[in-house]
DNA sequence: AAAATAGTGTCTGTCAGACAATATATG
DNA sequence: CATATATTGTCTGACAGACACTATTTT
């Protein structure tokens, strides 16, 4: 079609002769929030291991931030999209590929980069325990994967004009061997007669660069949401696992107990049984289940 | 504190130095995507007129897309948030402000901009009916309130290795004074053993602008996936409200019929009643209710 | 037998779907 | 009274929480 503009250009000489303008552009980066289940050391080896929920951080070499851990990341690049960058991202930190990946939020706070104008576009990944290399200790690249904790530390409600404001406090602790890291992240929900706003701020931060803290914390919420009600924990798991082992993961990612019976029932149309069994447990040996392809709901 | 980079630089040296480098940047837009409901015709005014679910767009008064009507929206400037940007606009386009406002997802695919590399960041508000101007009419400023219909009207599954795709098409219809304009929108669930990924693509598109048929979509689900499970709806409606009202509003979004005394019992905790009622309506006059404000669940 | 986990049975209360019955305005 | 909507009651089946019971392996 040819119509013209109130220059009398048609849209195919429009955009020959159009120039990006002047205007000052951000930088986008792709920042990955990397989960995985592992297990913790058991000394009984008749006692089922624990099962930690852990994410991948990298150790900054140089400024700003220098020697704080951040998410694994970098800029999005030309002709390629946010997706693409963090795909790329993630095969150059873990090697992995094909794997569970959801774009959670873009980030865009004023001075959240001391160098320069800098937005996040941040992805989770799951990635299950079995396929993770030992990259953990690989120190060379100072990468290390941390064991996350994340609680509900302080809880107000403020009556204000119109309503009333809610402050939610949260502690996130991450360990490892290099040492442990917390934060304090806010979410402050203030309701009124005409809306409701969510923001998230970090009160204190103690070893991690950037708003990092806040982008883990909103991971770490997306994932516990989702976890009720679609699939995503089956993400974090190998081929091949038992009932238990499922329930171990969905309790360290709620932070909660769950009741095995009510577990089974809900988790039934997820999994498929396999015709396969653990072996020298030193007891019950227990059936093995890998995740279900058929549809549910 | 003062470590030392490989340069031998401090964190302040480093950051005096930095110049942001010669790496080609993106744009990035806020755009908007600004629900309202309003109320259809009605002959028989003794019945109770439809609700109508609409959304707001401007018609392109330049290239690109000359003619084509657009999502309201403009780019993010130095200094400001992504969010900001978005509340700016929202202000500009319908002079409407502190109304419930979602961030939902930053697009970037290749070329969805012919002129240049532009991301979008796109986020869904909420306004109530009785405070829309009727800038719908207002076509001085290109801008109108198109009525919404998102149906699937194809699905599909096809077997693959280790797997299988799924294929849904959506028919989004927005109509108005000014036309009808109609997209198709396929989402594609891509599920194997190893991960599960979704992708949105535009079949067809008649009379939208950029990837905008994919964002409405895309606000779409989330606006119904919301409806379920928190009181967003909520935000679409006036101060005070009949309970059937809302219940149409439900519907409108759903585009399913609701029963009546579940959904009563389902927003009980999510309304307060008032002791105000319908007058002169042609029959039996019904109580009106407001958005509580305690929290639920 | 003891230790440890695997797996099932069942009661109970909540809640959504379905449908029916009753209530109260206007024309 | 007819029309139209408002509001409440109740039956039923699905399902989650809670708890108890049975099963099977290794030491």
């Amino acid at each position: 079609m040819d119509i013209l503009d109130r220059d009398g250009l048609t849209e195919r000489e429009f955009l020959e002769r159009y120039r990006a303008g002047d205007f000052e552009r951000p930088s986008v980066a792709a920042d990955m929030v990397i989960f995985t289940v592992t297990d913790a050391e058991e000394d009984n080896y008749r006692k089922l291991p624990e099962k930690e929920l852990r994410v991948l951080l990298i150790r900054r070499g140089g400024h700003p931030f220098l020697g704080k851990w951040a998410l694994p990341g970098g800029f999005v690049r030309p002709n390629e999209t946010t997706e693409q960058a963090a795909v790329r991202e993630l095969r150059e930190e873990t090697g992995v590929d094909n794997v569970y990946l959801e774009q959670l939020y873009t980030f865009s706070d004023i001075g959240r980069d001391p160098r320069t104008w800098v937005m996040s576009c941040s992805y989770m990944s799951l990635i299950d325990g079995g396929q993770v290399q030992v990259k953990a200790g690989d120190d060379a690249a100072g990468a290390a994967w941390f064991k996350v904790s994340y609680r509900l530390v302080r809880e107000s409600k403020e009556l204000i004009e119109g309503g009333y404001v809610k402050t939610l406090q949260y502690e996130l602790k991450l360990s490892s061997d290099h040492g442990e890291l917390t934060a304090v992240v806010e979410r402050t929900v203030t309701v009124t007669e005409a809306s409701t706003a969510t923001s998230y701020s970090i009160v204190s931060n103690d070893g991690l660069a950037f708003d990092h803290a806040k982008i883990i914390a909103y991971a770490i919420e997306r994932l516990r949401g989702k976890v009720n009600y679609t699939d995503i924990a089956l993400h974090l798991m190998p081929k091949l696992f038992t009932l238990t082992e499922l329930q171990q993961v969905y309790e360290v990612i709620l932070d909660k107990e769950l009741l095995k019976a009510a577990f089974r029932r809900k988790v039934a149309d997820l999994v498929t049984e396999t015709d396969h069994y653990t072996e020298n447990a030193g007891h019950r040996p227990s059936r093995l289940y890998r995740r279900s392809l058929e549809e549910f709901r």
